[in-house]
DNA sequence: TTGGTCTTAAGAAAGCTTTCGTATTTACTG
DNA sequence: CAGTAAATACGAAAGCTTTCTTAAGACCAA
């Protein structure tokens, strides 16, 4: 009925995931359940599901040392977070970037410091573009 | 098993009619089925079940006009882009809306002249804070 | 060696998404 | 009023996501 299509983002638990391995750089099982929200109450099994699935899906790669396998991986941060931009400014925002940002900038929930620093982060953009 | 989530986000096909609707105003199942690609080929009746199940989940309002109900969004497209960028924010970029935009910044050309739109829109954002 | 502990493997279950088929309803027209 | 064309209602089917259970393998210690 519907085509398997290939997946190119990570699922909101898959993201989760991959959020602690970016931050540790690699880890076991045991390592990512360790890092989750006490609260969180994962069963073991289901961390190690979740991440042999996500190497099935290539999003990290698996190397075993002694009995676990340690996992890492595949895909820089920066490198998802601008493929995920890319596909929000599509989707979302008319392929236009700009107007991303202005909707950003534009959100009444945005802190004073973090428009100043965008600002900051755009002055010094400009200036390099006047070299 | 899993506690039913209330849905707060659009999935890639309801975006896909959404993105219609807001750009319509409003249609029936034939005006939203009639903008998508020809390629597209979706039957009226799962076109007409998208919009069913969008307006179950409050994304859309429906009014009979004659025999045909002509939806709505319920939502302003501004605030659904808010929600999402303070969502992505959140998710993968650590709260830190700045980050966000300097990667984007950093990946994809955007014109001088948008940089320095977006900076005057900061400006008055800023100064209008300070009062 | 045998038991205990920790690990991975495989798959079941529940719910969601996407698509469509069939049946029913509605409104117009002759 | 009956026929027809279009629309809606309902729900099935296939695949994906998330979680957990059960089974089985590996390793260490007494």
């Amino acid at each position: 009925m519907r085509q398997k299509k290939k997946s190119e983002f990570l699922t909101e638990v898959e993201l989760e995931f991959m959020t602690e391995l970016w931050a540790m750089g690699s880890g076991s099982v045991r390592d990512v359940l360790a890092r989750l929200a006490p609260e969180r109450n994962l069963a073991y099994t289901s961390a190690a599901t979740i991440l042999r699935i996500m190497e099935q899906k290539e999003f990290v790669t698996s190397e075993k040392l002694g009995k676990t396998f340690v996992y890492k991986p595949a895909l820089a941060k920066h490198k998802y977070q601008s493929k995920t931009l890319r596909d929000l400014s599509d989707k979302l925002f008319d392929g236009t970037p700009a107007s991303l940002v202005a909707r950003l900038v534009d959100d009444q929930g945005i802190s004073e410091e973090s428009l100043a620093e965008i600002r900051a982060l755009l002055d010094r953009r400009l200036t390099e573009n006047d070299n």
